[in-house]
DNA sequence: CAGTGAATTTAGATTCACCTAAAAATAAAA
DNA sequence: TTTTATTTTTAGGTGAATCTAAATTCACTG
């Protein structure tokens, strides 16, 4: 099998076979860690990510960082040039699909069927989603129903790397008297989230917009065609609503 | 609350305060598959664990062994004296069945929700035995309905870690017209429960000794009440009956 | 366009889990 | 009870992932 891979080499193209997945490499639980923040950090802006950005999101030194980028490099993960920022290849970018994959099929399992609330699961979601298995995560993604959306509103992706995006914008960017249904939210962590729960706000409510106080950006707002609510800048920030 | 504790060191028994979980101490991955392996170990025998042993089913170097028997020793997970072996302390003990819990939690979901065979699903609970998360392991044992065994027949330790010990013998050990019914295996090696599957025994199967062949110990069974077949004797010292 | 400040990389160390080879302790045989 | 064989430990070293401190490069500003 080797010296076959090694004659199809020198008879063919030694570029594709580099690229190939002959050899499914796989990463180590740090690695994964560091394509899943290089993954995120991208999705945002269209430029290349930078070295404190990621120290930031991994809560790590930005020395330890540039020592990952060239490892990941020399893999063929990420298009790294000293001192100029670091994207994903497309190799990098379809092993961050599978661990987000991943990750948003476990946080849809705890909630729907262990009865999370969805500000408890990013934390073990974080660990779960470094579990290998390929069957494992097909079976699971079949149990679910082949969930397109996770508990938060962000879209699984498909065995393929594909996901359903759908059209939303931020509830700080409408206007009074917009209206709409809540489809997602631009952060999970657990004090924004049991936020939104004591306040009754959950995916698929319906927001309509009153007033606008110029003054700080906050919202009146009606919750479900009677409560009256009064929403912060940052707080609609964060919330996505149906366009 | 830690004054209160620290009073309480002082005024009554301190080493009851030291070997208790006011530290629940957590430890590494690789940790716990020493951990694991020295509970197993040591469930055969009754006497001390000898470094060669765990070298070889952790697929490691005797001269690791040592090295994590030291480290081990230090956080009070095992008893270890230099050239006298190794076992577990209450503590160990305690984080042994917790592992073993969740392995055989996961294995159970494995088979009942997600359709696994029961030779598939080792090695994938070898990776999620460590997810760390008792919410998680709580919830899963609640959603699975609280099972009691494994899907190789093997106990699962409580949340305080007690488990319903059965009575069974080995079916190398039963004589001619003996009967029973196979309620674990021995032996959880994707091949062993490959030829099981072919054989057409499972869990709950009625096995009834029709002769034994005095050459090499192989058995002769009724299966069901119908199916002849025979059996060598490497197969039957795997094969747990109800006693 | 030189000069400062921020971002990034290098240099050098540390910790963890592992290894090989050699020494020491224990167990088995002669 | 010596001698020999086996088991176990020590000594010394490696690679991965981290760190701090120092050097370098880049970006902006006067
Ligand atoms: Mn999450
Ligand atoms: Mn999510
Ligand atoms: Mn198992
Ligand atoms: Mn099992």
């Amino acid at each position: 099998m080797s010296a076959f891979l090694g004659l199809y080499i020198h008879s063919f193209r030694i570029h594709t076979i580099a690229h190939s997945p002959i050899t499914t490499m796989s990463h180590s639980y740090t690695e994964e860690n560091y394509i899943k923040a290089i993954y995120k950090l991208s999705a945002n802006g269209t430029q290349e990510v930078n070295t404190n950005a990621i120290a930031e999101v991994l809560e790590t030194k930005a020395a330890s960082v540039t020592d990952m980028l060239r490892k990941l490099s020399a893999k063929d993960i990420v298009n790294y040039v000293k001192y100029k920022g670091v994207s994903l290849t497309e190799q990098g970018e379809r092993v961050a699909l599978q661990i987000i994959r991943k990750h948003r099929l476990w946080e849809t399992f705890l909630v729907e069927k262990l009865k999370f609330n969805w500000d408890e699961v990013h934390e073990v979601a974080d660990e779960m989603e470094h579990i290998s298995s390929t069957l494992l995560t097909n079976r699971l993604d079949e149990f679910l129903g082949f969930p397109k959306f996770d508990p938060h509103g962000d879209p699984i992706p498909s065995e393929t790397g594909e996901m359903k995006q759908i059209k939303q914008r931020l509830l700080s960017d409408m206007e009074v008297n917009d209206a709409g249904v809540v489809v997602g939210v631009n952060d999970s962590q657990p004090l924004f989230l049991q936020y939104l729960d004591k306040m009754g706000i959950a995916l698929g409510s319906k927001i309509k917009i009153i007033d606008k106080i110029p003054y700080d950006n906050s919202l009146e707002i009606n919750l479900e065609d009677n409560k009256k609510l009064l929403i912060s800048s940052e707080v609609s920030k964060n919330i996505f609503l149906s366009a």
